[in-house]
DNA sequence: AAGTCGGGGGG
DNA sequence: CCCCCAGACTT
């Protein structure tokens, strides 16, 4: 499949080397566009025609929206507003009405206003120009550069949700890729793939890709045209890439812990419950706050509580909270002795720490020692 | 850098 | 319930 013949500036044939696949740079493209050729979407209602007008409202529609669901108000749009000067010249309420159920509806308004805008200062055209179409209200890097592939085959990149994807997969970039950094790295990974012709095809092969089969869950490796090189593929981690996009904070909860050890240097280790956090793990004696630690402390052990001396806090990351522990350390205390060192209580030589299961945060804090 | 716009889909 | 989707724009 090739781009429209009835495109007014057909490209030049390539040079011999532009087409070799060498596992390169230029392999990406190549083996791209050899995948769309038989597996890409060839009947997507605006490639038939693919004027500049279809292909921009396509564009607009599909920012943030799937396919599926805009196919049908696409079908309806052009049949209302077949061309930019119909658009132009209708009334925004019209414009409204035809968006109605899409979302986002200052695409719309912005639409109807980039049409005036071209009526006014384009001759009544899309402007062939990268620069005058991001100038347009509602039309980004990214969207202006698939205008101009699309519609034109001229040579830009573009970088939306699938290439995000495939990029981030295929050159193991971390980190979520709406951060600038991230995104920066992601443009200029798209700008070296950059095939010298084709660049309808090329372009609409990358949004394919991503929405067929370089999908966010599942991805069809197995079917994938670029597997051999990617490197989220080769190194297990397509579930963790692209990274998602960072939560708000946790909610941040805390605990007093009561480090103690007796005369011989053992510390006491309590054994949780067998359901919840650090379930059936060792741990040191917790309370929800220094109140609770207190009344713990005097229903257990003799000695003074105002003796413990405070540690520096520990903080761990739980997948729902962050849990901030505040340790308070005695030594040379003794049980009270019908609290005995039995069941879910036990005193703990230090070279007994190993054979027992430890929460990390609480064996770095007994390791490290008081 | 973060918030906003929105309906739909999937885990 | 959350996150994400052919993003762009404002604060």
């Amino acid at each position: 499949m090739t781009d429209s013949p009835a495109l007014p500036h057909p490209e030049p044939d390539p040079p011999p080397e532009a087409v070799v696949v060498d596992g390169s740079a230029r392999g990406f493209s190549t083996r791209l566009l050899a995948w769309f050729d038989h597996s890409g979407r060839h009947d997507l209602p605006w490639q038939h025609p693919r004027t500049p007008y279809r292909v921009w409202l396509s564009e607009i529609m599909l920012q943030q929206t799937q396919v599926r669901t805009a196919a049908p108000y696409f079908e309806r749009f052009v049949a209302a507003l077949p061309d930019l000067p119909a658009l132009a010249e209708a009334e925004l309420e019209q414009v409204l009405a035809l968006w109605s159920g899409l979302g986002y509806y200052a695409r719309a308004r912005n639409l109807h206003a980039a049409a005036r805008h071209c009526m006014a200062l384009h001759d009544g055209e899309l402007p062939r120009d990268i620069d005058a179409l991001v100038a347009l209200p509602g039309i980004g890097r990214s969207t202006a550069a698939a205008i101009l592939a699309q519609a034109w085959g001229d040579r830009h990149a573009i970088l939306d949700g699938n290439v995000k994807r495939v990029l981030a997969r295929y050159h193991g970039v971390a980190g979520w890729p709406g951060a600038p950094a991230v995104e920066r790295s992601l443009w200029a990974f798209a700008e070296t793939h950059l095939p010298d012709t084709r660049l309808a095809d090329y372009t609409q092969a990358q949004m394919d890709l991503g929405a067929t089969l370089c999908t966010r869950t599942a991805p069809a490796c197995v079917l994938c045209p670029l597997q051999a090189e990617c490197i989220a593929r080769i190194e297990g981690r397509t579930a963790e890439l692209p990274t998602s996009k960072p939560g708000k904070p946790l909610p941040q909860r805390h605990a007093c812990v009561l480090w103690l050890e007796d005369a011989d240097g053992r510390v006491l280790l309590q054994q949780r419950p067998p359901t919840g956090i650090w379930s059936s793990l060792w741990t040191l004696p917790q309370a929800d706050d220094e109140v609770a630690a207190r009344a713990w402390f005097k229903h257990h052990c003799d000695g003074d509580f105002a003796r413990g001396i405070g540690k520096p806090p520990i903080s761990h990351v739980f997948s729902h909270f962050k849990l901030e522990l505040l340790p308070r350390y005695w030594r040379d205390v003794a049980l009270h002795p019908q609290v005995r060192d039995n069941g879910d209580l036990r005193w703990v030589a230090r070279a007994q720490l190993g054979a027992l299961g430890i929460p990390a945060p609480i064996r770095r804090l007994l390791e490290a020692g008081a």
